[in-house]
DNA sequence: TGTACTAGCCTGTATATACAACTTGATGAG
DNA sequence: CTCATCAAGTTGTATATACAGGCTAGTACA
């Protein structure tokens, strides 16, 4: 990349910077267009476009008159609908509960410690949790996380606040990878699940990316019966407010 | 709606109806810039604007020096890339082939008629096809198809081109809803897949919208030990080569 | 004290202008 | 005939300027 980024970009890529480095949190405010031609020796149509484009893009959020923001780690990416079965369960007006089975150090092996980058035997934090909505099972979570993402992990109550809701806090969540496929689950799983042995689990195998690196690994089982993931997608520019959900993956009523 | 919409808007909103309505058709060429200064009486960056962002937004591409040109619906929409599961096979470098068990017309009931947005009874066109990986059956494609939307269905020959492939150049597929569950298969479909009673199957519930309403409803089935669903999820804006795959969903190599 | 108003900041849009870089086709030299 | 060059059109970027309209805080007034 010998070529010069354009002026537009730059600015798009510093306030993108200071966001994910923890220096700007979600709400504060970005400098203004005038701030931007002052300290940043641009033209206010240049200030203009990087953070109009910040804002179609869901970095911030602007609002005439009172100045640009930077928008909320939820509203910002479709990764954390994917993520907190409590707000998908709440949506759908029922009462979510979980239950913390283990909450611990552990060292990584095989295909933690590939998915997460980290040598074999490096120290991560377990967690293995029973997600129930109005008291039925519906997602057994089996998370890894690296201790450096949040080294605050052993401390919270997860069945007050979901492991996702939390780690959405520590840092934005930049990127995600899943995988979903259908298995019969192993007696343990169908056990937590109360399921019997003929029933099919659905499983999401997530890894998700902050900084540039992988820092959770969660494998999730579900219910065949009780849970399915749904899907939509609209072409891109309907609208603005509807960007937002260009993917939304949440449980069906039915 | 009564405040008028911005000028850029308005130029967008034009390109598009022009889209849709097939009088632009994918690689066409856009009027350029100073063609819309002219005849839309606007400045050249309100026309940019609207072109830029509408590029942005995939429904053209851009090339410096030759002009805008209308997107192919395979690179605009990742719905596309959901669909053609020929496209998905060859990409891992393997052979697709498929066969055509039934292509008939008939009478849409129950769950089909009220996917498709149709009286009880409507004549509609049904497809069951399997499809191969290298000669393994990996998915079973059981569509309805809206007869008006492709009235030439009848006569298409599906082995050489896929229904999902077909149906994408009739018309841009223009929003997508889809379901996936785990379950257990019926013995038809065991029998279709070679896949034992344990087998669990990976199922797909999908609908596509195409001009505001449903035009094809698909119920695809793969065998839980052969197929699974990737997604991968960028925040928006890394790049624009990159916004393309907001979402895929593919099949892994393993 | 309380209310109305206004000045000043902010975003949103629109225009005119300029220059760079790319592409294509035409033109002209060899 | 072939190749180099050039002109014209295109996108991409950047600036300066202007005006409309939203929001807020502070000021002036009753």
């Amino acid at each position: 990349m010998i070529a010069v980024k354009p002026r537009y970009q730059q600015l798009k890529d510093l306030i993108i910077e200071r966001i994910s480095r923890g220096e700007l949190l979600p709400s504060d405010r970005v400098p203004s267009e005038n701030e931007l031609v002052e300290s940043e020796k641009v033209s206010r149509m240049t200030a203009n476009r990087a953070l109009r484009e910040l804002n179609n893009e869901g970095y911030v959020e602007r609002v005439a008159g009172r100045g640009t923001f930077v928008a909320d780690y939820r509203s910002r990416s479709h990764l954390v609908e994917v993520h907190n079965i409590a707000d998908e369960i709440e949506r759908r007006g029922h009462t979510h509960s979980s239950q913390v089975v283990r909450q611990s150090r552990q060292r990584a092996r095989g295909e933690v410690a590939k998915a997460l980058h980290v040598e074999q035997g490096t120290e991560v934090f377990h967690l293995l949790l029973v997600h129930y909505e109005n008291g039925t099972p519906i997602q057994i979570e089996d998370r890894h996380v690296l201790t450096s993402f949040a080294p605050a992990c052993l401390a919270q109550d997860f069945e007050a606040v979901t492991p996702s809701a939390y780690l959405t806090g520590v840092a934005p969540l930049q990127e995600a990878e899943q995988v979903v496929r259908a298995s019969m689950p192993n007696a343990a799983v169908r056990q937590r699940l109360k399921i019997d042995a003929s029933e099919p689990c659905l499983m999401i195998i997530r890894r998700t990316w902050s900084g540039g690196r992988p820092v959770t690994f969660a494998r999730l089982h579900h219910p065949g019966s009780r849970y399915e993931l749904t899907g939509h997608y609209t072409p891109p520019g309907t609208s603005r407010a509807a960007s937002g959900d260009v993917v939304r993956l949440e449980k069906l009523s039915q």
